[in-house]
DNA sequence: AGCCAGGACTGAG
DNA sequence: CTCAGTCATGGC
């Protein structure tokens, strides 16, 4: 059933190629984690385009703009003084352990200590370790939850890791299926399988 | 006008 | 652990 999910939106949207941002650096990944967070990537793109135009794309360049400075900077993201502090906190964390993330295949290890981050949960350190270093994480987000409860017959409300065991159980262990497959229930439901209703294609998909 | 957008944190029960 | 309240901007 996942995997046929899987391969019925490929047939339909094909190939995604995420992540999404321009340049496509890990420290541009892992902003915009942390900057979409409840917000429409529309207005990360001008958070992000705003640092990119200050220079400031960068962890050490982050940590040494004042607060009142960067929260300018990323407003447009929205919760902009709540998103200045986990900008600042990511940027110290990874400026002392992203060798770590480069070297280390321990997901469980790596994960636990994103999850210690302020202001990265547990989607948030999931997409970090998916799109900016590669590891098979499966994401789960409030679209995979919609897809998985109207089109697997699975609970939507599950817990977090209990849903992505689920994913992960299902499909081979491989970073470039599970970030395609993100990105494509992604698409599926800004297109199709609405929060409001099903358009056409969620219902021909449906059971 | 109001709902929605790729959540996370905090405090209370 | 589950839940409500909070945080903020911008498009439709």
């Amino acid at each position: 059933m996942i995997r046929e999910l899987f391969d019925r939106l490929f047939a339909i949207y094909g190939g995604q190629h995420w992540w999404p941002s321009k340049s496509g650096t890990r420290w541009e990944i892992i902003a915009g984690a942390i900057l979409v967070q409840n917000t429409a990537w529309s207005n990360v793109e001008k958070a992000l385009a705003n640092l990119e135009a200050a220079d400031r794309m960068t962890a050490e360049r982050i940590l040494t703009l004042p607060d009142e400075e960067l929260r300018e900077l990323i407003r447009p993201a929205g919760f902009f003084k709540a998103k200045c502090a986990y900008l600042k906190a990511a940027s110290s964390f990874f400026l002392d352990h992203e060798a770590d993330f480069l070297k280390s295949d321990d997901i469980p290890a790596l994960r636990r200590q994103l999850l210690a981050v302020n202001g990265i949960g547990k989607e948030t350190a999931d997409d970090i370790l998916l799109y900016a270093f590669k590891k098979p994480v499966f994401i789960i987000d409030a679209y995979t939850r919609r897809a998985a409860a109207r089109h697997l017959h699975l609970d939507g409300t599950l817990p977090y890791e209990a849903l992505q065991k689920i994913f992960m159980g299902s499909l081979p262990q491989d970073a470039d299926l599970f970030g395609e497959y993100h990105a494509l229930i992604l698409a599926f439901c800004k297109n199709s399988c609405k929060k409001s209703g099903c358009g056409e294609i969620c219902k021909q998909i449906m059971r």
